[in-house]
DNA sequence: AGCACGCCGACT
DNA sequence: GTCGGCGTGCTC
């Protein structure tokens, strides 16, 4: 019998790969195993174990794995079928998942080493220049690699060479893997055994009587001995105030012996015994509530008003499963996974809690990841943000999607382009788990699907300690300016305020959205304004380095002192971003202290916590931001939200402009009076009389629900439609349009009046790419499945012409 | 996605 | 003449 291997390589290609086993191997090699075999001409590549069978391929012959890197799976079967989904669903090859599954580490990769063939005597003059110097370099180490020799031969084109040298006999070459994992091992040291006895340690001390500071190690040794714990080498430079130089002279000189022991990079921090919080009232109904919801439904939704307790009814939910034995799985969108809230995680379930987020590194990762793989007691809550649910559970009960309706847990960028908690949905699914999606204002699909009866609904609409909900005020800004009522862009309403806040010692949160409306820079002479280079965008102005900048590529340059189109010295600053409203912030109320949230202060590590915990210590008085102050922060002492202008957020070119218009007013109004006194929030707008910013002050969900839902019926856009988005993209102009040309005439040909554009997007040019997209919208009774066999099929005539092929198509399923 | 191969302009 | 740029095609 012969046996072959179809493998999940990490890259983008549907095709599956095969590779000839050995019986001996076939009986081994379980699914989920990674080994390492060799693709194209010489790379050896991690791929994935992925089926064992005995059907020999037609067209090629296959060829033999290189090794076997694993003696268990490292990827569960659950794991498999869902990222087998995912794939399907969101038109990616399953190696894509893969990609975006696994930890970095766990790929190896190989690289070439070359090394000297000492069977052949080698005349050096039979060597050209360039073969010399590497055979050179090979006498004085071993061997090289591939780099090495660029920089010896400075030189990029380095094959060749070397190629020659192999063909002559000279040199061999080896493919060699790398393991990316390493543990942190963490440095002990003891007192060496020849000094156990007392008589030996008293001569060692007299000894060392004439080196002080020695002796001070030794003694200090003995302190910390006495707890009978391991000792650390910094624990003992800490406790003995010696530096690491006197412990190594101790080490070296055999009085000390050093050991090293494995550490988990991870640790907890919280005690994992405070007494979770007993539920109010309307908590405990709405936990029965969710309950009952899923005796007969296997998704439910929390419709708890901000501020309202939701954490503690998930707490619950969590306990009830870790009783039972079950994982829980807690999703919460990137921003906001802040330490408030796993600390507080971490102080009711102690370790059992695993953080995982992007920011995590990759040997980070690979601990994580390994605990889940073992289902160690370390691993049964697992709070993280939208990749964790790739993560490889063994027995999971229940996945809280947290902020449900925030659009980040939608990967845009690389694919696997999925909406987590969709994907989370179905994750549940294949562990016959049960899924709670939360939020304080559902997206209109989640809230469809909760009335349409699909998913449970649980309504939760007092606020904790029956705080009253904000007072929301609107300030018309153009009877304001008509009346010559605004200093700068503040209103008199709201420097009214903003004084009694202050007076009263409470804090205020400013917030100023700045999607698609930067500070740019315009000449008043002539109009023109700097565009970046390489993307079809206005630069935006940055006053910390008097820079400016592309947000898109990145491009940036010296603020300019005239303008390049006229000459004149005119250039002036129009729009307004945060950094605009912190300055007149600090005009307004110079003796308070400003800061300011967005991107640019909160790059860095840990730019965005700092911030967080200065404004929770109260040593900061006025916060200006963006988006992030809406994610879940608590804050106790803001009495005092300002809302700079909420048009900009309404008039965004975007279907659902206003469902988050009204979520991002909601969640941020959310942020005033979380204690016992009343909060205030002003929202400057020019339409105070739009009917989004009338619900956001009258805190009517159900009315926009209802009014945003008739405008998805009447203009067929999801939840009733659903769409996928293709993106065309090409340095070349006239290449991305005649491609979309194409793939449109195509698409209509089996859609209909369904395929919207090719348009080009708002940024039509992004690093010198230009881009066109295609809208298919599909209807309710259309299958999904076989529209997308359709596109599929299209796709592949598409790939068969070769002027369209160096075209790159961007396949986007549930693009919102 | 990588990576080799191949064709073509820009230099020592 | 070679070097390195980039476009094209293939990977079991």
């Amino acid at each position: 019998m012969i046996y072959f291997l179809d493998v999940i390589l990490p890259i983008p290609l549907q095709k599956a790969f095969t590779y000839h086993i050995t019986e001996a191997e076939a009986q081994f090699i379980k699914p989920g195993m990674r080994v390492a075999v060799p693709f194209g001409k010489s790379k050896i590549y991690t791929a994935l174990a992925y089926k064992i069978h005995n059907n020999p391929p037609t067209a090629y012959e296959a060829k033999t794995i290189h090794q076997i890197l694993d003696e268990v799976p490292v990827v569960t079967q659950t794991q498999l079928k869902h990222w087998e989904w995912i794939a399907k669903y969101y038109m990616c090859s399953v190696g894509e998942v893969m990609r975006a599954a696994m930890p970095n580490a766990f790929i190896l990769e190989s690289e070439t080493i070359i090394s000297k063939n000492d069977k052949i005597e080698v005349k050096d003059s039979e060597l050209k220049d360039d073969e010399f110097l590497i055979y050179e370099a090979l006498h004085h180490q071993s061997s090289l690699k591939i780099n090495d020799v660029v920089s010896i031969l400075d030189k990029k084109r380095v094959l060749p060479v070397i190629n020659g040298l192999v063909e002559k006999g000279i040199l061999n070459l080896q493919e060699e893997l790398y393991e990316k994992y390493t543990p942190k091992l963490v440095r002990y040291v003891k007192l060496h055994e020849s000094y156990k006895t007392e008589k030996n340690l008293q001569e060692l001390l007299e000894e060392l009587s004439r080196a002080p500071k020695q002796r001070e190690v030794i003694l200090a040794l003995f302190t910390l001995e006495a707890s009978n714990q391991p000792i650390k080498v910094t624990e003992l430079a800490e406790r003995s105030g010696a530096s690491s130089a006197i412990i190594k002279t101790l080490i070296d000189k055999s009085i000390l012996e050093e050991y090293h022991i494995r550490t988990d990079r991870i640790k907890f921090e919280g005690e994992g015994d405070a007494d979770v919080k007993t539920l109010n009232e309307a908590q405990l109904v709405a936990f029965n509530e969710i309950e009952d919801a899923f005796q007969s439904k296997s998704v439910a939704l929390l419709h708890g008003v901000t501020s309202s307790g939701k954490t503690e009814i998930y707490v619950q939910l969590i306990k009830k499963q870790l009783d039972s034995g079950k994982q829980v799985l807690y999703l919460l969108p990137e921003i906001a996974l802040t330490t408030q809230l796993v600390q507080r995680l971490q102080d009711y379930f102690g370790d059992k809690v695993a953080v995982f987020h992007s920011r995590y590194s990759g040997n980070e990762r690979v601990e994580v990841w390994n605990n889940m793989l073992k289902n160690s007691e370390k691993a049964q809550v697992v709070i993280g943000a939208r990749s964790s649910l790739l993560l490889p559970f063994n027995n999971l009960g229940l996945i809280i999607v947290d902020e449900e309706h925030e659009q980040s847990y939608k990967q845009f960028d690389p694919a696997p382009r999925y909406h987590a908690r969709d994907a989370a949905i179905v994750l549940a699914n294949l562990h016959s788990a049960k899924t709670l999606l939360g939020s304080a204002t559902p997206s209109l699909e989640s809230y469809f699907n909760a009335s349409q009866g699909k998913y449970g609904l649980i309504e939760l609409n007092t606020r904790y300690n029956n705080v009253l909900m904000p007072d929301i005020e609107l300030v018309d800004l153009a009877d304001k300016y008509k009346r010559k009522r605004m200093k700068g862009h503040f209103s008199d309403r709201l420097i009214e305020e903003m004084t009694e806040t202050l007076e009263q010692g409470f804090q205020i949160i400013l917030f100023q959205n700045r999607r698609g409306f930067s500070p740019i820079i315009e000449c008043t002479t002539c109009g023109t304004s700097p565009q970046c280079p390489n993307c079809d965008v206005s630069l935006t102005y940055h006053q910390y380095r008097d820079q400016l900048r592309c947000h898109y590529c990145g491009y940036n340059s010296m603020m300019l002192k005239s303008c390049q189109a006229c000459g004149n010295a005119t250039l002036d600053t129009k729009g307004f971003g945060t950094e605009q409203i912190e300055e007149e912030v600090k005009a307004l109320f110079p003796e308070k202290k400003v800061a300011r949230m967005d991107l640019d202060t909160t790059r860095g590590k840990y730019g965005f916590e700092k911030i967080i915990n200065s404004f929770e210590q109260r040593e900061v008085d006025i916060l200006v931001g963006t988006q992030m102050l809406t994610k879940g922060l608590d804050f106790r002492h803001v009495k005092l939200v300002g809302i700079m202008n909420a048009d900009n957020l309404l008039n965004f070119p975007d279907f659902r402009a206003h469902e988050r218009s009204y979520q991002l007013m909601a969640q941020v109004s959310g942020r005033a009076g979380r204690t016992d006194l009343r909060g205030k929030v002003l929202i400057q707008t020019y339409n105070p009389h739009h009917n989004i910013l009338q619900q956001v002050s009258t805190n009517s969900f159900k009315d926009m629900f209802a009014e945003q839902m008739n405008d998805r019926y009447n203009y067929k856009y999801p939840p009733i439609y659903r769409l996928i988005k293709i993106t065309f993209k090409h340095k070349d102009y006239n290449r991305v349009n005649l491609a979309a040309d194409w793939y449109a005439k195509s698409l209509r040909q089996v859609f209909k009046a369904n395929v919207l554009g090719p348009e080009f997007p708002p940024v039509s040019r992004i690093r010198n790419l230009y881009l066109k997209n295609i809208l298919l919208k599909i209807p309710e009774k259309q299958s999904l499945a076989k529209t997308k066999e359709a596109i599929i099929k299209i796709d592949n005539s598409f790939n068969a012409v070769k002027d369209f092929r160096a075209v790159r198509v961007i396949i986007n399923v549930d693009n919102y």
